[in-house]
DNA sequence: ACAATAGTGTCTGTTAGACACTATGCC
DNA sequence: GGCATAGTGTCTAACAGACACTATTGT
């Protein structure tokens, strides 16, 4: 039990650490991840979450290293990203005890069409042509109920929307993420009490032959930071 | 930016992988934390979170690593234990690069007295004698921050409960982790609604020379399960 | 009987959802 | 004016908190 010896850090090496990312994007109203097929062993030509090993040498902490594994990997930079929780054990790794540090990031559809590396396969999370390597399927699973939870009680899938956005719009990532529709008077008196939006003066947005809506924006504030609210909608 | 080095697994290796576990006890009504002399340097003497390395060769998981540090140094079997998060970076720990994979656990505090290991602290989480190591204290203001959000809409409070307990005093309990008092009657319906309690038949606790109170315990399915609720109190 | 707390019935203010209505754009 | 959707006013049912009341024990 006691362990007298100063290198005991050198004498349990063997421990794989990396980092994952389940970077995730609405498109047609329903979640779609980005993945992409691994060009190593194990699992090598497989689709899987973007990741790679902790850099110790130029990354100051995990999420330093999420937030690099997606710049290098995906092309995207500076989205909502979060630490999920890590995902751990002798198993799950072919070569050997493996810690993954796991992180997801939520991104604007247009952000993804646009700067993102071309390989990436953006898939439904319903409804992949084959089954994940590793856990990843377990690390997607507990991404998106994490999603799906803090969507009921904050400003998180504003996140999956544009700079931009109208209330209706808004409206309809809330329910495409949670599954269920929503009140439109309870949905906007939410949005009012939270007090995180602000109309871009001026700016509306037509889709359709009709009236156009206004166009909102997160307040500066809740750009990195979430936005609680104490019931649902 | 590709690595076709098979043995990239080995070209990272400066890692260190630790589990710490911020063990959580109820005390006189306030939040108390189980603390243990550091035995080996860094940091040799100071107060710390019970923790230690992975042992890859005993250990299934990381989960398994929290559960033995926890019975190795705290003499604590079994308690509620979930895990809190990483916490990792490069200026954490003066030995190096540093992964703690951080656990809390919550038990009743009958257990602690009766079993636990006599050398461990237990010293209220808002007055702490000394600071904590490396980054400890962030990891139990995450713990304590992680309790109070789930004691609002979960079963998880019950934990800090002993085997049977009286509504009066999971009241209570619920009111010291959440630090506000709460509606009797809100509480007792609520605690109703979720169905998570049974009466002890025919057992009741008197707290001094007026009625006694009917002893309750968990419903065997929310033994190692949350129960969880939509709304508040 | 009294003190003190356990436990419950009921009222009231708040909140979320249903519905209907008005507003505004394009044809 | 008609149509389709944006946006709002208002009613109602559900819910949480306040309060008062009854119940049950020891002294």
């Amino acid at each position: 039990m006691s362990r007298p010896d100063p290198r005991t850090a050198e004498a349990y090496p063997n421990i794989i650490c990396t980092v994952d990312v389940v970077l995730l994007v609405l498109r047609n109203n329903a979640l779609h991840v980005a993945l992409l097929k691994r060009e190593q062993m194990p699992f090598k030509g497989r689709l899987a979450l973007p990741g790679g090993y902790i850099h110790a040498q130029e990354d100051g902490d995990a999420e330093a290293s999420a937030a690099r594994v997606l710049r290098e990997k995906a092309g995207v930079s500076s989205p909502y990203l979060e630490q999920l929780g890590s995902f751990s054990g002798a198993r799950r790794d072919p070569r050997g005890w493996s810690v993954s540090l796991a992180y997801y990031a939520l991104v604007a559809p247009d952000l993804l069409s646009e700067t993102a590396h071309p390989e990436l396969a953006i898939l439904p999370v319903d409804a992949l042509p084959e089954p994940l390597p590793f856990d990843h399927a377990r690390i997607l699973a507990a991404a998106v109920e994490r999603l799906r939870a803090k969507s009921q009680y904050s400003s998180l899938p504003c996140h999956l929307a544009g700079e931009a956005f109208t209330l209706p719009e808004l409206q309809q990532i809330y329910e495409a993420v949670m599954g269920s529709t929503i009140n439109k008077v309870s949905f906007r008196r939410k949005m009012d009490e939270m007090d995180m939006l602000e109309a871009v003066p001026g700016a509306q947005r037509a889709d359709g032959p009709f009236r156009p809506a206004q166009l909102y924006r997160l307040k500066p504030a809740f750009r990195t930071r979430l936005k609680l609210i104490n019931r649902g909608f």
